[in-house]
RNA sequence: GCCGGGAUGCCCGAGCGGCCAAAGGGAGCAGACUGUAAAUCUGCCGGCAUUGCCUUCGGAGGUUCGAAUCCUUCUCCCGGCACCA
């Protein structure tokens, strides 16, 4: 293999161990790159795609992709009730998370070499007698090395015996598959870590570990997650992404350019600084490009322009029928409508002066029936509705 | 098993018989300003065709003219102790 091939494979990692073993393994032949998932959620966020994107890499330059789908442990859940996150889920849901999160996966993703592995084929068959020899791998010491469990240890929190046991489980599974690389976002370090003790225990080699910098979400301060609900999805239509891009903070351009686009720092590191606008929307423009493809990625800057540079209407605008009703009790037309969740809260909205009919500001709660047909309603900067 | 603490609106959290649709903060939404950025300022932030009414403070029942607030009971959570001797 390349020498420029290895760094860039290198390139955007947050950590890579151990490094010197690497360059050597990954320069004398194919290897097995383990990625594992959760299908415990149906969208796939930008935050995946960054590592997604690294995988991908690795594929193209002939290692092979193992992913792993975590559907052994997602049914089990976490007992502790720590979190409502971790919520046992069943048997169905899963495999429904699964394949959701396959197919968006496949988008990054090449098919070739690919390998699909669920983790329920071999936890699901461990005998007690196998736990236990997998448990006696490692210390309750190292255990708590991983921080989180240090500090609820020293606060006197809670850890329940079954948390434990994730990171075994979650490393076995790299020493089922023969991983020799797991990929993982930089919060997995000590998990993936876990595997490679464990392969080593197991008398197998012990994998390398590969992590990627955690994506901050459209926030700007926490990582990319759908339980935050700051996340961006890889299948959000071309419109919702280039918005949903210019409205990350500017401080997270660099890190968004260095880890969802293949631009090379020269074409943005100043532009990022100069011309924040402009970069952002060449941000915007490549990473909807990526995901759809170029025109879509064109046609969103339009309509984006049209409807918050100009102010003026989108022209794909959903469109609803108005009843014969006249004058029209405005809150129950939004809230039927879907621009408002309640009628009081479309009330509260028109007080504001947040309504529009076809740009201009309207107040009063009913209107004419005959200033409605034919023109949109507008509720903020991005909810619009043609009435007909 | 025992002892103690707790469950409040999207989240955190105050309230501890009427002035409570419930302080404060966060998140969110809207307006102004902008580059749909950030920061800032302002307003909103249970429902209802709304100066009033209805449903909310873990569940059920009760006391009271009146209960998020008191009592009974149930469920769940948390901490400590005990068990291991």
């Amino acid at each position: 293999m390349r020498n420029q091939d290895i760094e860039k494979l290198l390139s955007g990692a947050d950590t890579v161990v151990p490094e010197t073993e690497f360059r050597e393994r990954i320069a004398s032949g194919p290897l097995r790159v383990k990625l594992g998932l959760d299908p415990t959620a149906p969208a796939v966020t930008l935050g995946w795609a960054v590592v997604l994107r690294k995988l991908r890499q690795f594929q193209e330059l002939g290692h092979t992709a193992v992913l792993i789908v975590g559907d052994f442990t997602a049914q089990v859940g976490d007992p502790s009730g720590k979190s409502d996150t971790r919520v046992r889920l069943s048997a169905s849901e899963v495999r429904g998370y699964a394949e959701s999160v396959l197919e968006q996966f496949s988008r990054v993703l090449l098919p070739e070499p690919l390998e699909i592995r669920y983790n329920s084929e071999w936890l699901g068959a461990l005998a007690m007698a196998d736990v236990l020899e997998l448990t006696s791998k490692v210390t309750v010491a190292q255990m708590l090395e991983r921080e989180d469990f240090r500090t609820r240890f020293d606060a006197n929190r809670p850890i329940s015996a079954m948390e434990f046991m994730y990171p075994l489980l979650q490393g076995y599974d790299s020493v089922v598959v023969e991983a020799d690389v797991e990929l993982g976002g930089s919060d997995q370090l000590w998990n993936n870590m876990m595997g490679r003790v464990l392969m080593e225990r197991y008398g197998k080699q012990g994998q390398m570990v590969l992590t990627m910098p955690l994506l901050v979400g459209t926030d700007g301060a926490q990582k990319m997650s759908q339980s935050l609900g700051n996340y961006i999805g890889i299948t959000d239509d071309p419109a919702d992404m280039f918005g949903k891009i210019m409205s990350i903070p500017d401080h997270l351009m660099p890190s968004y350019f260095e880890l969802l686009t293949d631009l090379p720092p020269a074409e943005w590191s100043d532009r990022v600084v100069s011309d924040p606008a402009q970069a952002k929307r060449r941000l915007a423009r490549e990473i909807v490009g990526f995901f759809h493809d170029a025109s879509a990625a064109g046609e969103a800057e339009t309509a984006f322009d049209r409807v918050f540079r100009e102010g003026r209407i989108p022209d794909d605008v959903p469109e609803i029928e108005l009843t014969a009703e006249d004058p029209v009790y405005l809150p129950a037309l939004m809230s039927e409508a879907g621009l408002t969740d309640s009628n009081s809260e479309a009330r509260r909205l028109l007080a504001q002066g947040a309504v529009k009919v076809d740009g201009n500001r309207v107040a009063d709660e009913s209107i004419p029936r005959s200033e409605l047909v034919g023109r949109t309603l507008q509720v903020g900067k991005r909810r619009f509705v043609a009435l007909r």
